[in-house]
DNA sequence: TATAGAATTGACGTAAACGTAAAAGGCGCA
DNA sequence: TGCGCCTTTTACGTTTACGTCAATTCTATA
């Protein structure tokens, strides 16, 4: 009673309700993506999947994978898994969606804001830790020099 | 009884054991660096400060606003508190410090190395929401003005 | 049928650096 | 003496995105 065999060997064997629906169990969705079997609970846990069930067992369709990869790159550019829910839940696939992506619009500008503060930050603190990096090297070189030179 | 005015107004009050030795109460100290009461509290909790006490109150002498400002300088560059106190436990005001300033180069070195990292993973971010960000306006561009021009 | 390999839910743990609340003691000042 | 402000200790809470068991069940295959 399996409906899909491991290997995934045949093309489609379950035409239960969709077209090909090509449905993927956990363990393949997170080989797949590079993600862990905890991550994908994790996500359905907070409602941005929603997998089918065979029973118990998670079924993951083409639009879960449409959803994770908006995911990822959504983590990827820095915004926290409620920004990325918050986009998503707008999805309307009867509309023009014109609201998500005013929304996407917005978190992105803020998002890209405080991605170049962070750069700004980051670079404040290379020049600072090069600056004592510096410092302490002078100060081991004339520990390990001590034989001339005045202390002037 | 007190150890210092309120207003510091003298200079010294207190000639009990050092020189001149201007302590401080925690707020000032706090004030004085910016940093909230629990702050110190809790560095001193993690080992960072000794400052003396006079009964329960806190007295914070001139060594622990020095340790106070590598503690911050630490943070900005990003290390740890831990790491930072491993680096000040390592301080013996009678040797010459070479192994302490080698381990603060040598971690140096590492936190550079991440800090270089995250830059590049914060441009990289920063392209990648730039893009989408275009992506985006185009779609609400062709929302917005759907009068002429064919699909194609 | 035995056994290994998936999968499930549940629940506590982690990391970092504090925030915040509570209850109480001590001090200066009017 | 009362008030307000400062300070103290204790201890739980916060945030985010999972990690790490644990106990159990299902399934496929040899």
């Amino acid at each position: 009673m399996k409906l899909i065999s491991a290997g995934e060997t045949a093309a489609n064997t379950n035409m239960s309700v969709e077209a090909g629906e090509d449905l993927v169990r956990i363990g393949e969705m997170a080989k797949k993506y590079g993600v862990t079997l905890r991550t994908l609970r994790f996500y359905e846990d907070k409602g941005l999947l929603n997998p089918q069930r065979d029973g118990s067992t998670r079924l993951y369709t083409r639009r879960d994978k449409a959803r994770l990869k908006l995911i990822l790159l959504g983590r990827k550019v820095g915004f926290s898994l409620r920004d990325v829910k918050q986009m998503m839940d707008l999805y309307d696939p009867t509309g023009s969606n014109t609201k998500q992506l005013r929304l996407a619009l917005d978190k992105s500008e803020k998002q890209l804001a405080r991605l170049q503060k962070q750069r700004a930050l980051i670079d404040d603190a290379i020049n600072e830790l090069s600056g004592s990096m510096s410092a302490v090297r002078q100060m081991l070189a004339e520990r390990s020099v001590p034989q001339a030179s005045a202390a002037s």
